[in-house]
DNA sequence: GTCTATATGGAGATAGAC
DNA sequence: GTCTATCTCCATATAGAC
């Protein structure tokens, strides 16, 4: 049934596009009652622990989208090359071909990197092994399989940082355009 | 001659240091005080518009230093091979083979990229740049040159950023050997 | 040129009415 | 569950003595 208030999981959306927007520390409580619609009030009563306990919540969304529409695929789907472009299709669209960054990679290289280390640690960890197994999937030897996975990780958060340093998204394209080339069968 | 007054040029290495671990914002007064062991007179005196000041300055020193160490070289040398060992051998020392962020990278995916963006875009520019002309004087079709210089560009910094997440000095080294192996003629 | 003291603002967080 | 008012603290920045 319809409800008038808000939900918890009403304020991730716009949780997670202020922090990547603004940063932990740059993402006020002003700034993050804008973006919600939410006053003080709600937001430390959906989240007693406030700012650290919003992260938490958002990582932990990122982290259950990135598994369903991208790692999942990746180790289960039937037909590896087509989980590995639907990776590359999925992740331009997600990052706005590096216009939009990767909040854990900019927690990553953040002063609260320590706080989020486990699930930075479990985003990154997740995606490589996943992607490894679609690479070994395809007929890849153990080892060119682990390095082109990691390689393909690590560019794609490269392209984000190039691109947008450079203000522009054909950076990030070209990056998805030669992982497409490294990763095909 | 000798003098027992600090210097602003002597200040410069603390700052970057302290704006590398806790970014632009994370960075407080007192941090910087502690880390230059000046206190905010002296800081004020030296960078009478504050924070923002010390680390154009920062950038502008960080851009120097790979200016002489990296670019120059790839840019002039007679050894265009040379010039490539010695910039993957620079980047891993001056990284620390991923476990020091990069001020530059951090800050494009910070929210004060606009406040900077000149100073990032021309660090990433001139990279690119430079070893793109390396690599025409190794041969390389134009192309090619240009492809390749971004992608390695842009790998050093995913490197850090992976490297970083996992706590693994080893992710940086690997994606450093793939390099080698790119950009050798 | 360096320091201490201070001004001023905004941060995160809490209290309590509704 | 939501709001406004408020607490407390620490941020940047400034003033002015030495």
């Amino acid at each position: 049934m319809a409800r008038l208030v808000a939900e918890r999981s009403d304020t991730l959306a716009p949780l997670a596009e202020v922090f990547r927007e603004y940063g932990y520390e740059g993402a006020s409580l002003a700034l993050i009652g804008k973006a919600t619609g939410l006053g003080k009030g709600s937001l430390y009563h959906f989240f007693p622990e406030g700012k650290e306990e919003m992260v938490r919540a958002v990582l932990s969304e990122i982290g259950q989208w990135f598994e369903d529409a991208i790692y999942a695929p990746l180790r289960d789907g039937n037909d590896a090359d087509a989980a590995i472009e639907a990776m590359l299709d999925a992740v331009t669209t997600y990052f706005r071909s590096g216009q939009r960054v990767c909040l854990v990679g900019a927690l990553a290289v953040s002063n609260t990197r320590e706080r989020f280390a486990d699930a930075i640690r479990g985003y990154f960890v997740d995606w490589v092994e996943a992607l490894r197994l679609a690479l070994v999937r395809q007929g890849r030897e153990e080892e060119q399989a682990r390095s082109l996975a990691e390689d393909a990780v690590l560019s794609i958060q490269g392209a984000i940082v190039l691109s947008r340093s450079l203000d522009d998204p054909g950076v990030f394209e070209r990056a998805i355009g030669q992982l497409r080339g490294r990763l095909s069968a």
